[in-house]
DNA sequence: CGCGATTTGGGAAACCATTCACAAGCGCGT
DNA sequence: ACGCGCTTGTGAATGGTTTCCCAAATCGCG
């Protein structure tokens, strides 16, 4: 059975929705903070419940990644937080450098949660000689005339950008140049990168301008 | 024409889809840019290369806005603005306060992203009585013992949580309970707010783990 | 003043995601 | 050993979004 599945993944590829992927992130979390309370199994409806989805939403999720649920008493803990894990691709190490050491750079260095789910701060990178050759959050801040350098030295793959929208784009090109394979960007500027190379925006102002957009809808409907 | 539309707008309400109103802000930036130049008009083709969409579905986003372009010649820049900013509610100033003032809160309290787009911080608040009485980019931090009186006082309808994941949930009630309608979640923890309350969350690890499952597509597609 | 080049707006089709509904599987109690 | 209650996994239905495509509108030019 479930001919079509397989098939359609051809060489061993896309099989999990981009939608479901957004919120394995999500599940991954809940599980592991379970996991340190001594809970051993969980169903998909209190699952679901913990992380706001439907559990019919949950149980499809977790079905992309294979049949690792037990009918009538619902997923181990470890067993599920493992296979999330194995499926983002968590198990292997992975070094971030971040670019743009400014206010929120720096607090991206320090952000714990980065360092908890396994992502290492291994590289800090800016254009300002004041802050070239300080440390932040115990690591010390690289020349980006160096990028190309570190990125290979350090085996980045994967690169935070917070750097003004103005130069954004000159080291995002710098970056993939460099072998960088996956972007965070924080600039409020779209990135154009190869087909190769993943970009995911983060626009804090689009962010609360979404909010105020609601925001309006509420109101407007009390105005005419 | 176009008789369902309306019908089912009801007493003026939903018409443009949550998809389209999370590119607005998008396109609202790159039209700025452009009236900083002295351009007039885009045409779709034109705004939907610098937006990164492609220009069927610009084009449609702006349909839900009213109909704006002018055939042949393309979307007057100035009045296509001015509808994007009116439709997202950024033509009433909105006051947000900041809950946390951690090393995220205080990168984002200097944010010159939010100030330069209509969102004033206009509370500063934290539990940490070392940090209270202090001031951040010109804005005075508030005891959290104080946050009803100071949503109130300041009229805040937004606010940006950035505390620690313990206390989430708490302030948060505090905060709906005092009249904030609208939240930006930074705290890696799902919120449960009532119904009429909007809360838009930012999971600075989960943007991460989904790069780093991309990555792991990239490679598992060579190994095996 | 009419024609051709251009570009919007929107109906219709294709695609993706969510929700519903239930058969199949599992464990426990008897 | 067997039935009962519980919970998964998944087809089918629904809903939302994107893409395709072209008629209708506008401008500039001869």
């Amino acid at each position: 059975m479930t001919v079509q599945r397989e098939a359609a993944a051809g060489n061993g590829a896309r099989v999990v929705p981009d939608a479901t992927v957004a919120r394995l992130a999500t599940y991954l979390r809940v599980l592991t903070g379970l996991g340190e309370d001594a809970t051993t199994t969980v169903s998909s409806e209190e699952l679901a419940a913990a992380t706001g989805v439907n559990s019919a939403k949950l149980r499809k999720d977790l079905s992309f990644l294979g049949s690792y649920g037990i009918r009538g008493v619902g997923y181990d803990v470890a067993t599920l937080t493992e296979q999330i894990a194995r499926t983002l691709g968590l198990t292997v190490h992975r070094n971030v450098a971040l670019v743009g050491v400014g206010n929120l750079g720096q607090a991206l260095a320090g952000y714990a949660g980065f360092a908890s789910r396994g992502f290492r701060i291994a590289a800090l990178i800016d254009a300002d000689l004041g802050r070239v050759g300080t440390t932040v959050h115990g690591v010390a801040v690289r020349n980006i005339a160096d990028l190309e350098h570190v990125v290979a030295d350090e085996k980045i793959t994967i690169a935070v950008l917070t750097t003004p929208a103005a130069v954004a784009q000159d080291v995002c090109d710098r970056l993939v140049a460099a072998g960088v394979t996956s972007i965070l960007n924080f600039a409020p500027v779209v990135l154009s990168v190869p087909d190769h190379v993943d970009v995911r925006k983060v626009d804090l102002a689009a962010e609360l301008q979404i909010l105020s957009f609601h925001e309006n809808r509420k109101n407007g409907a009390l105005v005419v």
